[in-house]
RNA sequence: GCGGACGUGGCGGAAUUGGUAGACGCAAGGGACUUAAAAUCCCUCGGGCAUUGCCCGUGCGGGUUCGAUCCCCGCCGUCCGCACCA
């Protein structure tokens, strides 16, 4: 454009809009207090529209958020702004994981008080977290370590111990010799503490349990409900659920072979069908029978000392050695009195499922079949591929496990394993041994009960008291919230509320002698379990949840959208899932027995690592803000800023403190503001995928939030009082019906948690604009252009807002709009604009695109192949012959065959 | 070992789930503006041959189909979960 032409006025005025640029610092204080003053996000139980519920996983208070955090909030913000743009009453509302352990150890090591950290921390969080802009509900604000919190679930606790839901039980349990306290099974990760990753130790200890067991079939049974959950986690928990179906067996102890008093033995199996296979009985090294046996068997008694301390890890597991040792005590098999078998005690037989005893079949298992070969017991095929010669068949060093067809088993020779399955169960639940049947069908489940004693001070106690004569005696409700103290040490090891001087001493609700308190408190799972529920009435003093809120009719519950980290998968989804059960059985909730009615995992925000001094030992880490990378010669060379020394560019990793590749959010704040972090962590990668954080796509990021700002005022001043409107023709309908497509798209993208997709879009709608945006900012534009183009920013700007609110309200300002750009509602498309009346669609020939045809949309079959057939390059390749075969999918393809 | 996911340009990723492979962004190259830089704008950008256009190309090898990134069979690789579970 020739500038000497224009007007003057123009000159000036456009000169100094472009020169201006958004600028983030001024922006997004004087938004988040406007928001604040007019309490925009705050959100009325008794507003009549449509509730929508959505919330991301609460935050433990570490002290500062991290850019994980900035994505896993953007996205749930996301969601909440464009369902309020849909016109539904959203609850969007925060929270703080505020107990744990890191808060003692701080204490510890500090001399700082655990809740004093941190309630400093939540503050120091908050603060942060105000400064990204989230339409959260703070008015909704709660923490799991305030009284006000944990005395509803001290109530719970015990409603849940009426209803039998609860257990105190002696049980090998996980015992984390660094952090000092118990873990449930979730909490053990290849052998490992899953917070200190230190080796657990099995020890027997009479803790607390829930009863997670007593649910089992109905935690599997709901995961099919969860179709808005990701396939994988309702694989994880179907997996660690493990439910299976087979025959518990009890097989008679031969006479004079056993100890006295004992007559049978008890197996689980889930193929009671190789029965005929069975050549030898193993029993776990802590089962009774092979204790009792022990007393006699000095032998066996050390055999069995020298493999109780198996590892627990995936390393010692895969090398372990198969190990047995003959009792000398035999069984009678239930199909033939005069066939025994011997009883072993195994080193790889688990007490902790089934009985704690197995039968044998080495044909058709290959541990078996391993162990067999070892100790010379015999290998009898019973199952053969179907077509096999039962005569030849042989199983030697290798197990057959598929399915086929039986033999060497009598009465069960030509069945499938699955008949034979039947027949053998329903033989052994006919025959009795003393007054029991000698087979039951049975269900076992891999699923644990919950442990949730922990040996720790910062948590919620367990409203329990202890009493020689009356035993567990539950805290009276009128006596609740059992508060910490605030006046411990953390001087010595162990539990602080068991090492002060009075706390634990009381006396009996039940009979006025002296107790002592329960000094465990609660796995701070159980905290997490249940805050969901807590958001929709947190002012509720007397009851944990308020009925006419919670679930139901008029209710919040279940949480429509919940984002958060895959690392959940398994342990706080599947606690909640329990909990909301256990709460509706003891009147919490009414009906929602699925918390979480739609999940959505996000990957993390990894990045390049960097360090000096080369590869292994000598090699430190350096964090990305001391570098700087420059490209020399298509290769990209990292250097020190401060010497100019060469920097290695490592793999991507996941963010951490001790390969220094973090970036802060607060720097990225500073230098680009938050929506333009906002925008980068939603756009780049899929939202369940990890995404890259690189400088240079953040700065494509923040390109794109100053080009929108560009759009907006460069063309203010041409498009103040014009009445947006959508237009009928030439450029003008091209504009209306790029703005009303992408109103269309990326709603849809939105509801899939397609962020980048819906971004990407966004980008279109721009490019596709800006030639008209560009004439109107010249003056050259028509009314109707004008009107066109009004209509598309305000469409941009609205669509904008949910990903970069700060920016879309300063534009919408600029605009001259009404209200906020928070509150307005999601652009409305005219079908027939986001339907084009003509179509090009390609055309192949013999599969191979040649060229497109454009024709009316509603042109019939006939009239598309007369035109596909009268192209150019059609005729061409035909060469006068008639086509084999013309496809035509409407609207799609042409393929004409020769 | 069992279960699952994934594999597309230099990079992150699209592709209406059988119908134009590479949208959009990043990086790179070229140009305009500028005293210069930044910012911005315009053009090119999977590979090969080539004047138009043609050939190859979605980890590899086969198959089904008018047509395959998508479905089937067999491999290779990466990642995740569980793991002596009877």
């Amino acid at each position: 454009m020739n500038t000497a032409q224009l007007p003057i006025t123009l000159l000036v005025e456009s000169s100094f809009m472009a020169t201006e640029r958004y600028n983030p610092r001024a922006s997004e204080p004087k938004w988040q207090k406007a928001w604040a003053d007019a309490k925009l996000f705050e959100t009325r139980n008794d507003d009549p529209r449509p509730k929508y519920y959505v919330l991301e996983m609460f935050p433990y208070p570490s002290g500062r958020i991290h850019i994980g955090h900035v994505r896993n909030y953007a996205m749930g913000d996301v969601v909440a702004r464009y369902m309020r743009a849909k016109g539904f009453n959203v609850l969007h509302p925060m929270g703080w994981d505020a107990f744990g352990l890191p808060a003692e150890n701080a204490a510890r090591d500090n001399k700082v008080n655990p809740r004093d950290w941190t309630y400093e921390n939540i503050a120091t969080m908050k603060g942060q977290l105000k400064t990204l802009g989230l339409s959260l509900d703070w008015s909704r604000e709660i923490a799991t370590c305030d009284p006000s919190y944990y005395k509803h679930q001290q109530k719970m606790f015990l409603d849940f111990w009426k209803a039998g839901l609860v257990e105190r039980k002696s049980a090998k349990v996980n015992w984390d010799p660094v952090d000092m306290t118990v873990l449930a099974n979730e909490q053990v990760i290849d052998g490992k503490g899953w917070r200190s990753g230190a080796p657990v130790e099995l020890r027997d200890l009479t803790q607390w349990f829930f009863k997670i067991t007593s649910m089992s079939q109905e935690l599997l049974d709901g995961l099919a409900t969860l179709d808005r959950w990701p396939e994988k986690v309702r694989l994880m928990q179907e997996n660690w659920i493990g439910r299976s179906e087979g025959l518990l067996l009890r097989w008679k102890l031969a006479q004079g072979t056993a100890p006295a008093g004992e007559t049978e033995l008890k197996v689980y199996t889930t193929r009671p069908d190789t029965i005929f296979g069975a050549s030898f009985m193993a029993i776990a090294p802590e089962h009774p029978l092979a204790k009792k046996a022990a007393e006699t068997n000095p032998k066996l008694a050390a055999f069995i000392e020298e493999v109780r301390h198996r590892g627990t890890s995936a390393a010692e597991l895969e090398t372990a050695e198969k190990k047995g040792f003959d009792t000398g005590i035999r069984v009678v098999h239930p199909f033939d009195e005069s066939w025994t078998l011997p009883v072993y005690v195994a080193n790889f037989v688990l007490m902790e499922y089934g009985t704690g005893a197995i039968f044998g079949c080495p044909s058709g298992d290959q541990r078996d079949l391993d162990f067999a070969n070892k100790y010379g017991l015999p290998v009898i095929p019973v199952v053969m591929p179907e077509g096999a010669d039962p005569k030849t068949f042989q199983i030697t060093e290798e197990a057959y496990v598929d399915d086929g067809v039986m033999i060497n088993s009598r009465f069960l020779d030509g069945m499938t394993p699955a008949q034979a399955f039947d027949d053998v169960a329903t033989r052994l639940s006919g025959i009795s041994i003393g007054n029991r049947p000698q087979g039951e069908r049975k269900v076992q489940f891999r699923l644990r009960d919950w442990l949730i004693s922990r040996q720790r001070y910062w948590g919620c106690p367990i409203p329990v008291i202890h009493c020689d004569a009356c035993g567990a005696v539950p805290v009276k409700d009128a006596d609740l919230p059992v508060v910490l103290p605030s006046d411990v040490t953390f001087d010595k090891p162990g539990n602080p509320l068991d090492h002060h001087p009075t706390w634990k001493h009381v006396t009996c609700p039940n009979c006025g002698k002296d107790a002592r308190r329960d000094t465990d408190t609660m796995d701070t799972f159980v905290d997490s379990s249940w805050y969901f529920a807590r958001f929709t009435d947190p002012w509720d003093k007397t009851e944990p949840t308020d009925l006419t809120v919670v679930d139901g009719k008029n209710g919040w519950l279940p949480v429509r959208q919940y984002i958060g980290g895959i690392e959940h998968a398994i342990l706080h989804l599947l606690y909640s899932r329990f909990f909301a059960r256990a709460m509706k059985a003891t009147g919490h909730l009414n009906v929602v027995e699925e918390p979480f009615e739609g999940l959505f995992t996000q990957g993390m925000v990894v990045h390049e690592t960097y360090r000096i001094g080369g590869p292994g030992p000598n090699g430190t880490w350096v964090m990305p803000i001391e570098i700087k990378i420059d490209t020399v010669d298509g290769e990209r060379k990292a250097s020190l800023i401060a010497d100019g020394s060469p920097v290695d560019i490592g793999p991507v990793e996941k963010m951490s403190k001790s390969k220094k590749n973090v970036v802060d959010p607060n720097d990225i704040l500073a230098s680009y503001g938050v929506d333009t972090a906002r925008f980068f962590v939603l756009s780049d990668s899929p939202p369940e995928r990890d995404v890259v954080w690189t400088e240079a796509g953040v700065e494509g990021a923040h390109r794109f939030v100053q080009r929108i700002w560009r759009l907006v005022g460069e063309t203010a001043a041409n498009l103040a009082g014009v009445a947006p409107a959508q237009a009928k023709d030439g450029d003008a309908l091209a504009v209306s019906r790029a703005a009303h497509k992408t109103a269309k798209l990326v709603a849809e993208d939105i509801e899939k948690i397609a962020f980048n997709k819906g971004i990407a879009r966004l980008y279109e709608l721009a490019n596709a604009i800006q030639p008209s945006l560009n004439a109107v900012a010249a003056g050259t534009a028509d009314a109707e252009l004008k009107a066109a183009c009004r209509q598309a920013l305000e469409y941009l700007v609205i669509m904008v807002a949910p990903m970069m609110p700060h920016l879309a309200e300063e534009c919408w300002q600029v605009m001259g709009g009404k209200d906020f750009a928070a509150s307005q509602p999601w652009p409305r498309f005219d079908p027939a604009l986001v339907i084009d009346s003509e179509v090009t669609i390609p055309v192949q020939i013999n599969g191979k695109k040649r060229g497109d045809l454009t024709i009316s949309r509603d042109a019939d079959q006939a009239a598309v192949e007369k035109a596909a057939l009268a192209l150019d390059f059609v005729e061409k390749a035909l060469e006068g012959k008639p086509p084999r075969k013309v496809i035509i999918v409407p609207q799609r393809i042409i393929n004409v065959v020769i």
